[in-house]
DNA sequence: ACGCCGATTCTC
DNA sequence: AGAATCGGCGTC
């Protein structure tokens, strides 16, 4: 499949596209190595019509990356200390994203396990999407990363579909009921459901 | 300029 | 339940 196809599947909404990228994966090569993640939990995000997005109240200097083409990597820091990585998805110009929650490290076990803790099961070790970033090497500098065209970073279609259930996104206050949330049925993987202890009232 | 709060995670 | 830790955004 050609970069110039799965960049068009990208440009669609991202709560269409949230499903698709379940059994993607995701290949960050350092001087370290290289790590490979295959995505098992994902979260839409939408743009001006999303309370719970970033880009909600319009472009600025961190969500910049989220209104440009689909395909690239937006990274923001959570709580001062932890990075998050999304994939951008939708036409250029509309703030759209899907935020990479969990996956399992198909490649470089080893490296991960030495940026994520020697005592973290392998099951763990891209389990949230904090962890998921961490177990990448995926920081900061990597904003704007594309992932169909980079050398660092490369974005992979899954091989074959996967079954999969949608929930309530987790950690959001606003519009957390909206059921955008996508994993890979019982897979162990996946980040146990918390919703955020300051969501609005469903409904 | 100031203060609050967050698309989190780990530990107690 | 609470801490770690800082940039963004609303408010004064």
């Amino acid at each position: 499949m050609s970069s110039q196809i799965i960049r068009e599947q990208l440009s669609r909404p991202s709560p269409e596209v949230a499903a698709d990228l379940l059994g993607w994966t995701l290949t960050h090569v350092t001087g370290e190595g290289a790590v490979t993640v295959q995505l098992t939990e994902v979260e839409a995000y939408d743009g001006g019509t999303d309370p719970a997005s970033h880009a909600y109240r319009g472009v600025t200097p961190r969500n910049a990356v989220m209104f440009g083409r689909a395909g690239r990597l937006y990274v923001y820091l959570s709580y001062g200390l932890h990075w998050c990585s999304n994939v951008v998805c939708g036409p250029e110009g509309q703030a759209s994203a899907v935020l990479l929650r969990a996956g399992r490290v198909v490649d470089g076990v080893e490296l991960a396990r030495h940026r994520r803790g020697d005592r973290v099961l392998d099951r763990a070790l891209a389990r949230g999407p904090a962890c998921l970033s961490r177990a990448l090497g995926i920081v900061g500098s990597d904003d704007g990363a594309d992932l169909l065209s980079g050398e660092a970073l490369r974005l992979m279609p899954a091989t074959s579909r996967m079954s999969y259930s949608t929930g309530p996104r987790v950690g959001v206050r606003r519009g957390a009921s909206r059921p955008w949330r996508c994993w890979v049925t019982d897979d162990d993987t996946v980040s146990s459901y918390r919703r955020s202890p300051r969501a609005e009232p469903p409904g």
